[in-house]
DNA sequence: TGATTCTGTCAACACTTGTTGACAAAAAAA
DNA sequence: TTTTTTTGTCAACAAGTGTTGACAGAATCA
């Protein structure tokens, strides 16, 4: 790999961190360059903008492959497994706390919104086999995802637990049960 | 009411608005004091600081009253209905925005956090007489907000329809079933 | 070798941010 | 009236923002 691609690899890598957990408003270029060891005017050079540099950690989302999930079960227990594995704590950077940090945003959220629904939300109503119960089904991922994570509300049990395991599979399993539209 | 009181008030309320909808960060004071059609150096002078102008807004809150709620389905009841009549779009000021747009900001996102243990969370709690419950209910309720406001995802019914309540009602009740822990 | 492209450094830019203090006009109190 | 307090206006500050261009060293190619 040559110099400069490894540069961009550094600051991508730390742009989807910093980005994705604190949200697009919330961390400045020169943050960036300052966590990748890189001077800020390289993000200009290597993405065009603070934007490009955004977009850019979009394009290293890969998308839902509905074939890999025979059923809504199968995909219910593979995001069961997520959460309960995901490291705990406010910082972490992972595709669901991208949409909750910059879905709002006035810049970003609509470009956010976008992505998830072809990378996330297509694939999903393919799995689910209905639009109404796809979207409230996600609706159950980022509303366990904000209270867990973001709020950290002890009603929630600890991640990795078998009642965490229990609690987010009720909401995940009633919300494919929810009135089709 | 003084000359001095009403400024106050009409900052307040411009305030609220602003923050709740669009949040803390995203918006500038000179923003607000421009809505509210006076001096930006007004702030400073009744409220201190931007933050201390946020924390008002906090508390103009009223809490949620338990006893005004016999049971969790009266609770729904009433919840249903606010979504159904809430005026539609991305701009609107309401505590769930409120909670969606701040929660997760570096600055205000724990006073946010308390604020709402305080004047919601705990009285649902006492409503629902669980607290693992109450927690899963309230990741409902933000759920079903952020795809519906938000993301505006056409898998959500039109609010004001049957169908609308129905899915909203769906997701309520069946948190209610939610595993103790 | 020399010429050229790639890569990084640095200073500066125009702009926005929250905040402050001096000052004047208006209102209230003496 | 005079005095004091309240209320509003204005300019400016220091710090931070994204972005730009000139420049130098390193690497590559001729």
């Amino acid at each position: 790999m040559t110099k400069g691609a490894s540069t961009k690899e550094v600051l991508l890598t730390h742009a989807c961190r910093l980005f994705w957990s604190r949200g697009y408003s919330n961390v400045s270029v020169r943050e960036v360059a300052k966590a990748a060891g890189v001077d800020v005017a390289l993000i200009a050079r290597y993405f065009g903008s603070k934007l490009g540099l955004f977009e850019a950690t979009l394009e290293t989302l890969e998308k839902l492959d509905p074939s890999a999930f025979p059923n809504a079960n199968a995909l219910i227990d593979t995001i069961v497994e997520l959460f309960a594995n995901a490291p705990d704590g406010n910082g972490e950077a992972s595709p669901v706390s991208l949409i909750l940090m910059n879905a709002g945003d006035p810049e970003v959220g609509q470009l956010v919104t976008e992505c998830q629904n072809e990378n996330w939300q297509n694939p999903m109503e393919e799995i689910i086999g209905s639009k109404s119960r796809a979207a409230v089904f996600f609706a159950a991922i980022l509303g366990f995802s904000v209270v867990q994570k973001t709020m950290r509300m002890d009603g929630i049990a600890a991640p990795g637990s078998d009642e965490h395991r229990e609690q987010l599979r009720h909401v995940l399993t009633s919300a494919l049960e929810s009135p089709e539209v």
